[in-house]
DNA sequence: TCACGCTTCTGCAACGTTGTAGACGGCGTT
DNA sequence: AACGCCGTCTACAACGTTGCAGAAGCGTGA
């Protein structure tokens, strides 16, 4: 039903390769030619077959991206930012979810489809540098988040040192004595997320000269709402529960706040609390959450941008990038009644 | 780099009709053969080329969803349920966002990129009856939600009107006395979802014998937190404002009560709120949200089995299915304090 | 006049796959 | 012994596209 090159060749009187021509754009063709062209290709309402492209030149326009969880909001609004910016450049995205397992992961971006992608955006869990260096040379890369940072892909994540830092410094300054953490997942490597955001949740405790009392990191397993109340209620039953928690990102967050409540205390009058991310609820809960705040625009442009320069094939002296995206402190009611900014 | 079918061939020293054979699961092959040519596949690490297949047979393996928002909860879960119905099938799928807008959602089901999917799954907000009746018999297509249900198309739905009157109903059961709704949209017809579930308001107001005060009826341009929130804040400025409220989603009754509390007023004591769709966020937030609970599995599992239908070619006297997917009233703390199911 | 170059257009081959048609032996039946 | 059938395998063409090589027509300069 739908039409070919051969179709719109026979209508307009030309060769095959002549509308080929035109519609890649060449340059020597006469005004008339095109003309006849045109027109065929608008009255059969022609559309090039994107399989018979990509079978030719290797190019399909669409890429991958590849996450944990779609439903989980952070995840679905940077997909949304990196879907706007794709868009731009004219390619779809084809969402692919993980669940967190490594062979999911490693197929993602390996590619049980890469025959049909020209490139891959990934928010790796539990993946290994061996299953990325297996790879990074012949499938285009782009890497999201801080695991990872050294494997020699481009990458882009913000600084989940600094940012835990300046989050638990705020909670420090806003009266917190007893200062928890909860995000902490004991099957994290060093270089995780995770990791990174204990560290600077250290850094912050030591340069304010508190101690670190290891019984208020509460661990996780999952980074959802029902994570967050567990450990939030594991912490609320200890003899001396927090007065203040950072949460590694807003729904363990929002269980923590769920919790709290359930517990008869109020937030922050008795537990100050702290998320990760800004999504959108973030901006609407009771009581609204102070939280930090990614400019996940920049990171899906970023993200993008660096995919395409692989996949337009690089200059070869160009090293991997490491893109750092700025964020901000969003301080709202759950750590300062007052303080609402959103 | 990757190898095809003639590498594998050349390596177990038979045919490259044989491999595909093979990898088809054609029956008639020895033994022998056979384990020839798997090791040789294994060997080589073969993988299909998708675009070659597809240009050759018609079939990608991919589906496309195109839904208005993917950051909104609702349909990241959903999207979510699908992609896991299609994973089940063998199918990747490719999540489209329209924007709500009809030239994106035109394309989406016509198909800008027909040529690479099997097949669409759409929620559509704004196209038209002419606009699908155009490519329904051409493009395998599974419509999500109320609209249009009547233009011979595969249709999977809540049944708004039942739905939102249960939820009314028990509004006014838990009496409220001034019940509201916000979530109208001045913009849909008669088929959306938004006319349909102020259709089930009404009925369940008049059925109690109460009078329906249009300017209870509040309109919005979205569904998401901010809409919620302004309308509701033009419901508390009313001289008789309301004191239960029938939000069309569960992030309009979010932004609505997120309005309440800034207006010093309490849920459920001065206003209870029901949403619709239990996301998430529904179970954990304060108070948590009394809603219509729609079974997204069996949603999912529905559209995605009636797209099969159509792909691999339906016996041609089935007629299009409407499927009606069950729903439940959860009732939460918003509209009962004590009444907490989840 | 002829060689040369430029513009415009064309035919052929190939990308990796599968459908069709048929080749080739071996076996059972007549 | 001849026949047909069945299981196994293969050759060829085609899907729609683009890279390559080159043809045809025309003008230019020697």
């Amino acid at each position: 039903m739908p039409s070919s090159l051969k179709d719109v060749a026979a209508r307009a009187g030309v060769s095959v390769k002549t509308v080929s021509n035109v519609v890649n754009g060449y340059p020597f063709i006469s005004v008339a030619t095109r003309g006849r062209v045109e027109a065929a290709i608008s009255e059969l309402n022609y559309r090039p077959n994107a399989s018979a492209r990509r079978l030719r030149t290797g190019r399909s326009g669409l890429i991958a991206l590849s996450v944990p969880e779609i439903d989980a909001p952070y995840f679905a609004e940077l997909a949304s930012h990196i879907v706007d910016a794709a868009e731009q450049r004219g390619w779809t995205v084809l969402i692919d979810k993980t669940g967190g397992e490594r062979s999911h992961e490693q197929l993602a971006v390996a590619g049980i489809r890469s025959d049909l992608i020209d490139g891959a955006i990934a928010s790796p869990l539990s993946i290994t540098t061996a299953d990325i260096t297996a790879i990074k040379d012949t499938h285009p890369l782009v890497l999201l988040g801080e695991k990872l940072m050294r494997c020699g892909v481009d990458h882009v994540a913000v600084d989940s040192v600094a940012a835990a830092c300046e989050v638990t410094e705020h909670l420090i300054e806003s009266g917190g004595t007893r200062v928890a953490a909860i995000g902490m997942r004991a099957e994290d490597d060093a270089e995780s997320t995770s990791a990174l955001r204990v560290q600077g949740f250290r850094k912050a405790m030591t340069a304010a000269g508190r101690p670190v009392h290891e019984h208020l990191i509460a661990t996780v397993h999952g980074y959802y709402r029902p994570d967050g109340y567990a450990a939030m209620r594991r912490l609320l039953a200890l003899p001396d529960p927090p007065d203040a928690v950072v949460c590694f990102n807003d729904l363990l967050a929002l269980g923590a706040i769920r919790a709290i409540h359930d517990a008869r205390l109020r937030v922050p009058a008795d537990v100050a609390v702290t998320g990760f991310d800004d999504i959108e609820e973030a901006r609407f809960s009771t009581p609204r959450l102070t939280t930090i705040a990614p400019d996940k625009g920049a990171l899906a442009e970023a993200a993008v941008d660096l995919l395409a320069r692989q996949i337009t094939g690089l200059p070869p002296e160009t090293k991997p990038q490491e893109v750092l995206i700025p964020y901000r402190l969003v301080v709202r009611q759950s750590t300062l009644p007052g303080a609402d900014t959103a």
